[in-house]
Parts: structure tokens; sequence; C-alpha cells
DNA sequence: CCCTGATTCGC
DNA sequence: GCGAATCAGG
């Protein structure tokens, strides 16, 4: 996919929003996370605060014209993209309201790159066990992604349900 | 192991 | 301009 220019302003306002660049590419979708690092160095927009170092600290600077064997075993096999399964895009176009105020999200569906709706009865030991919306509401469901074999939530939830990571403790509201 | 962003450079 | 490969760090 190319950069349209919606698609940068999602872009935009993502990585303003303080989004990962993983979680960017995965609603973006089409583009790795890399292609969201590159572009947004591209568009010259603020990185992430470093508190002094990752910036300019005299790197080694890659072998140009070199073979460089790409010996590195552990690294093969574990690529990260298409997560998208047919899945429709969120309803991110419509509402893009000039409010000031910027806590009036949904909360829930703002990072949850997509979900397979199932209902209780539904859920098998490896389908991803997050609910969705309120409980008391008939329109409740739980994600559904394959939860793998290492956990009740796919990736993306178990990441959000565990570790508060490192940086950014917005999206990951309880 | 998982992840994060940053950089380089072939395309 | 684009983004994979790579690096550096948590």
């Amino acid at each position: 996919m190319s950069w349209t220019e919606e698609r940068i302003e999602k872009l935009k306002k993502l990585w303003a929003d303080g989004l990962s660049a993983s979680q960017i590419a995965t609603q973006l979708g089409g583009v790795s996370r890399n292609a969201v690092i590159g572009k947004v160095h591209r568009l010259s927009l603020p990185g992430r605060a470093k508190s002094s170092s990752a910036t300019a600290p005299a790197r080694p600077k890659r072998t140009t014209s070199a073979p460089k064997a790409p010996n590195y075993a552990s690294r093969a096999g574990q690529r990260s993209m298409p997560r998208t399964a047919g899945a429709t895009a969120l309803k991110q176009e419509v509402a893009f309201e000039a409010t000031p105020v910027a806590d009036a999200r949904p909360v829930d569906d703002v990072v949850v790159p997509m979900a397979r709706h199932l209902e209780l009865i539904e859920l098998t030991e490896h389908t991803c066990k997050w609910p969705v919306g309120d409980p008391l509401q008939d329109d409740f469901h739980f994600c559904g992604n394959d939860a793998g074999d290492s956990g009740p939530y796919c990736r993306y939830h178990a990441k959000l349900a565990f570790q508060p990571s490192s940086e950014r403790r917005r999206a990951a509201k309880a």
C-alpha cells in the first residue's frame, strides 16, 4: 500500500497519541512497523524522547558493500505482519471531531486490531478470551483471535492485560 | 523470548 | 520515497 493523505493523517494522529509503531502498523494495515517508523522519520515527526542515548551514539554504521553473512540463526523465521484476516477496518475515517477535549475515547477499541466477535459459547481453549464491550450490554463479545498455547489472550491482548511494558500506560486501561 | 524506536541503504 | 535489515535497548 502507499501513503495516501488519509493514511498519513492517521499515522500522525496515532503516533501523537503515543501508540507504538507496531500498533499503528496494525491499525493502518498493509504496512510493517518498520514502514511506520521509517515514515515517521521522513515526516520529521518527533520520535519518542530518549533520555540521552539512542540518538547519535557513534554507531559503527552498517558495513557498506560487504557480503555480510546474516548468520542470525536466532532471528530467523519470525516475521510479523499479516494479523489481519479480512477483518473490517475500524470506523476510523468517521468521527474526526474538532473537539479539543482529548479524553473522550471509547478506550476499548482504540488499540484492538480486530475482533472475531465471538460469543461465550464459541470460545475454545485457543481463542482469545479478552472481553470487548460491557458484559451488561447486548453487544458484549470476546476478541476470539488465536491465543496460541501460552495464555488466555491473543498476543496483543496479552500485552495489554499484563506487563505495563515500559512506555505508554495510556491505551492500556485497566 | 517478547517488545520498543532508530538508523542505514538498496530498491 | 519506501521499508527490510539491522542495531540498540527494555
